[in-house]
DNA sequence: GTGAAAGCGCTAACAT
DNA sequence: ATGTTAGCGCTTTCAC
């Protein structure tokens, strides 16, 4: 294994300055500076994580805490995931994945052996276990999600309830009067995860101002929950003409089942997603949607960890990503009532 | 921070006995140990993990190479992600995420730094860049997958070439004499992934020494993609009774283009989907499948890591899991011929 | 602009 | 069965 010491012996120098031209902390000159650039290189060094974070105080790792529930979509979450990952990366650090598995004391422990310094939590609920640990170890720590107290936390989410209203108000543009949405997984609602509930109230709200009348039911995975829940809907209001669908796993189904039992899409009923884009671009037709915003999530969420580890500012706060509705092929006038 | 000295301290023993009673590595009186737990359990004292690293030159991680691409199927790889961070933590071990966007480089790196001591990758290619650092750097490894030489090498995967003979026979059985199989995305072929090409030649071989005829489509991603590739085999083959599916996106939207076109399964065409065992259950009608046991795979590739790294053995060779057909209700006997 | 040296908290000989 | 102690490789004062 290459030493920072064997380096130093390498260029003619000192240990400390070999450490100093790799930390950038005090001024270095021009020559000696790339004599052990060189050493470096020619070496192939890296420094020891473990030596460094005991002598630093400071790990340059970022834990990630991901769910272990499969009744969320797995593939935004493996894109926030990546996109942390990687943004993690240009500030030098590493990723830790740790899984909901092991409890809330997974924040204590990592806290305390100094693994990581600083935590990313997915998949907060309402009232998070680990929240009341997080504050008690004062990490640096981003939470993704909205928990219902965030109050001296640092939260990054997209606007829920804004992406309801919006919904909401493409819809009742277009003239329809009566919707419906088609939510997450029941189990979602039951954990009181924040997303769901709060699309819901934006719809709701918005809804009402628009008066809109609607519906709201849960749909579960695969094609008979889809199904099920798309024919009971249209069985109790045979006069929806709009379709609201925050299950990406249910759309090709519910597309389906629209197109079998011969209702036209945009023509006979209008659906909008909240979905990813390539969800909806991958659809037939393509799908209005408001996208859900997985790279910017894990990149911001980590810019804000960032800023909260390196000391320069505690950016307690909310920062909700405005949604942004795109219309593509599935939305459309509603049509005459007959 | 609480430290080892501090426990050591606070329980009347020296810093080596606490060392010991954690590690288990001398023996220790009944009295000592409860007297040193107690200590370690009302400080709330957790080893600082850099300083054990440098001094033990272990650092108890585990380094986990995912693709970036999103050509695989995601939920897959998830839940052979979280299924590897499960286990590890049962050898007290932690795993670090890193995606192939660092390049291969991220081996050396990980490997001279000691932030890892041991490595898992995943979507491994026949001919992977990342090999040859790993035959150099001798750390720990195992691949997920099979490269074109794994001499030297610890591997897992399925037995994706028994999948594909498997899924032959199965349909040769039930009469079927002219089959298609439907594949992963284009780029996957491309890539030289070898799971894919795999499949084909033990489908191959097996359909040719059973006598059957068959086709080959890659299949990208989307409605569309999955209701094209479909279309174009019936044309090509009208007289194909059954069908193979290695792409688990486009399971729905081919189950759905078969409805729509009057063909019933398993009466008119039999279906048999390579995929976990959920998108198998939650398809109407119940696909009859070869699962890909994602979470055994987790499981196994961090016990051979483990074995390794703990130099026990060193298990150099191919672990292939034996393929599980299990009929449910899309497979049925070939329809007579007109 | 550079060097010397004191730890960081732990493990693992070497003691007894 | 337990204690003493010398590092592990790095960062960071302190000194020039």
């Amino acid at each position: 294994m290459v030493t920072l010491a064997q380096v130093a012996r390498h260029a003619g120098v000192s240990p400390s300055t070999v450490s100093y031209v790799i930390s950038g902390k005090r001024s270095i000159s021009q020559d000696t500076r790339l004599r052990v650039e060189r050493s470096i290189a020619e070496l192939g060094y890296h420094p020891h994580a473990g030596a460094r974070a005991l002598a630093s105080n400071r790990s340059n790792v970022i834990a990630l805490m991901i769910p272990l529930r499969t009744d969320m979509f797995v593939p935004v979450m493996m894109e926030i995931a990546i996109a942390i990952t990687t943004t993690a990366r240009r500030y030098a650090h590493d990723v830790l994945l740790l899984t909901s598995e092991e409890g809330p004391s997974a924040v204590k422990r990592i806290a305390a052996s100094g693994l990581a310094d600083a935590m990313i939590l997915m998949d907060v609920e309402l009232e998070d276990e680990r929240i009341p640990l997080l504050r008690q170890t004062g990490a640096a720590a981003v939470l993704v999600g909205l928990p219902a107290d965030p109050a001296g936390l640092t939260c990054i989410d997209l606007d829920f309830e804004a992406t309801g209203r919006l919904a909401a108000d493409h819809l009742a543009d277009l003239g329809h009067r009566e919707v419906a949405l088609v939510g997450a997984a029941e189990s979602v609602y039951r954990r009181h995860t924040g997303f769901a509930e709060r699309t819901l109230a934006g719809f709701r709200q918005q809804a009402e101002a628009r008066g809109l009348s609607f519906l709201h039911r849960p749909c579960g995975v695969g094609h008979e929950a889809a199904t099920g829940t798309l024919s009971r809907i249209l069985a109790e209001r045979p006069g929806t003409t709009a379709l609201v669908v925050q299950n990406e796993s249910a759309v090709p189904h519910l597309l389906n089942h629209l197109r079998q039992s011969g209702r036209a899409v945009p023509e006979d009923i209008s659906v909008v997603a909240i979905c990813p884009d390539d969800v909806a671009l991958h659809s037939t037709p393509q799908l209005t949607s408001v996208s859900i915003p997985a790279q910017e999530m894990g990149r911001r969420a980590v810019e804000l960890v960032m800023a909260q580890a390196s000391g320069r500012q505690h950016t307690t706060g909310l920062t909700l990503l405005s949604p942004v509705l795109t219309p593509r092929e599935s939305t459309g006038p509603a049509p005459r009532p007959l």
